[in-house]
DNA sequence: TTACTAATTCTCATAATGGGAGAAACCACT
DNA sequence: AGTGGTTTCTCCCATTATGAGAATTAGTAA
């Protein structure tokens, strides 16, 4: 209900929100300006921010995303039970099918891709570990979000109540549970130009042992090649991987 | 020359310091007796940076990580230049020589892999993007030191005295010039068993379009592998993808 | 459910510290 | 040496982070 809290501890950590792949360099001056700070502490922040390494100097006095960034986004991926026991069965149903495969996770509210194995015609360009997903659009999203705990289901919706009609999805709770509930039941979801006009995916949901779900595997192509696929043959291969590799979680 | 300063603000920020491939679960209270810090103000550091992304909660009232860092990463990615017209080369140079492909660069004063293409039998399991590298050990770091403009290797190596001379290096200035200058007119480093005892590496570097080092890129096999191959085959093959990407950057 | 324990947030007075303004120092080029 | 742009410093003031303890919430087992 504190909508104000602006202290300088976040205003400081509001610096990285400046950067995306629309920008990555800024100035500390640009950065004074758009914090709406003065020049010196404008300073002070990329200096911290920079002996913390998640920034670091550039060219023409302009600051990028640092190299700390790299190293933590290295722990994540050592201490990730998907990606140590996920990828041979990856490799695998690339090998097969010649189609990408994808892995993603919930991370808190935030959807993304965590691996991506691409096959020998990638059909989605380049967009590769770290890309944000919007949470109710897409195979694998779907099944994440089917995966989840009613009461955890029931919070997230709660939260992101545009989005999902926006999505064309059912505004009430009962049929929105009904919809996912039918998607956990099938055991897989196939999406067909949901996210991009284009492309079509397959995904099946990775659980941990305790049974919560850890993320979905999908394997990703154009929707013309997906138009010529036996459904039912594609789904078991996917499936039958997502199995084995959540046999495999801790 | 002011080494007391741990202000508020980068006191938060060195939370982030406390997690590390040994340890990357820690719970409010941990953090708070590892800054040494009340339980409140450690539960307000949690708060600011898991809103900023860059936390996490997991199970068990632990943090982890965040999933910011991993979309970071991906901005970094996107944006770098090696990888952007690195990466079909490197496939090559694997295809050709089965041999696993390692491009490094220099951040700031942080050494890092940024990317690996891995061949039949990977020789270095699992190091990937993010590794930290020492600084003057190994075949990368060779020859992107003696890339450098001599000033910035000066500033370097004022600032590592101790471990260039474990690393057995020449620990005056002339004698430590010369060897990088042999490097730099070499035009790659064949190291064996630097880094690690059974490992051999053969680097050549990347440059900007100005001339300036960009980073390096490695062929890495094990000592037994590389003891029979033609190093004077496989160097030019190096050099030559080295400056076959170096073309195309801006 | 209820009762328990652990985890997290709140309250508030206090002192620490981050903020701005302007000057000064430091660069990297000529 | 001189110049323009970049970065840091000094200083005082007001903001804001802090700790102690209490209060609340969440999680879990009965």
């Amino acid at each position: 209900m504190n909508d104000k809290a602006d202290s300088s501890l976040s205003r400081m950590l509001s610096v990285l929100d400046l950067f995306s792949d629309q920008r990555l360099q800024w100035s500390a001056e640009d950065i004074s300006e758009a914090l709406q700070v003065s020049l010196p502490t404008g300073y002070r922040y990329v200096k911290m921010l920079s002996d913390a390494g998640l920034l670091q100097r550039s060219a023409d006095a302009q600051f990028t995303l640092g190299p700390r960034i790299v190293v933590l986004d290295h722990y994540i991926r050592q201490a990730d039970p998907i990606l140590e026991s996920g990828i041979p069965f990856m490799k695998e149903l690339v090998a097969q099918t010649g189609l990408d495969c994808v892995v993603s996770a919930l991370h808190g509210q935030q959807l993304l891709d965590t691996h991506r194995e691409l096959g020998q015609t990638p059909a989605s360009l380049s967009y590769g570990r770290g890309r944000p997903r919007p949470l109710f659009k897409g195979a694998a999203p779907k099944v994440i979000l089917a995966g989840l705990k009613t009461s955890s289901l029931h919070k997230l919706v709660a939260l992101h109540a545009s989005e999902i009609t926006e999505a064309g999805l059912p505004a009430d709770w009962p049929n929105l549970r009904r919809y996912y509930s039918q998607i956990r039941k099938a055991g897989y979801y196939l999406s067909n130009g949901e996210l991009e006009p284009n492309l079509a995916a397959l995904a099946a949901p990775l659980h941990h042992a305790d049974g919560n779900i850890a993320g979905a595997i999908s394997l990703v192509t154009s929707v013309q090649r997906m138009a010529v696929i036996d459904v039912t043959k594609l789904a078991p291969l996917v499936m039958r991987a997502a199995k084995d590799i959540s046999a495999r979680m801790p």
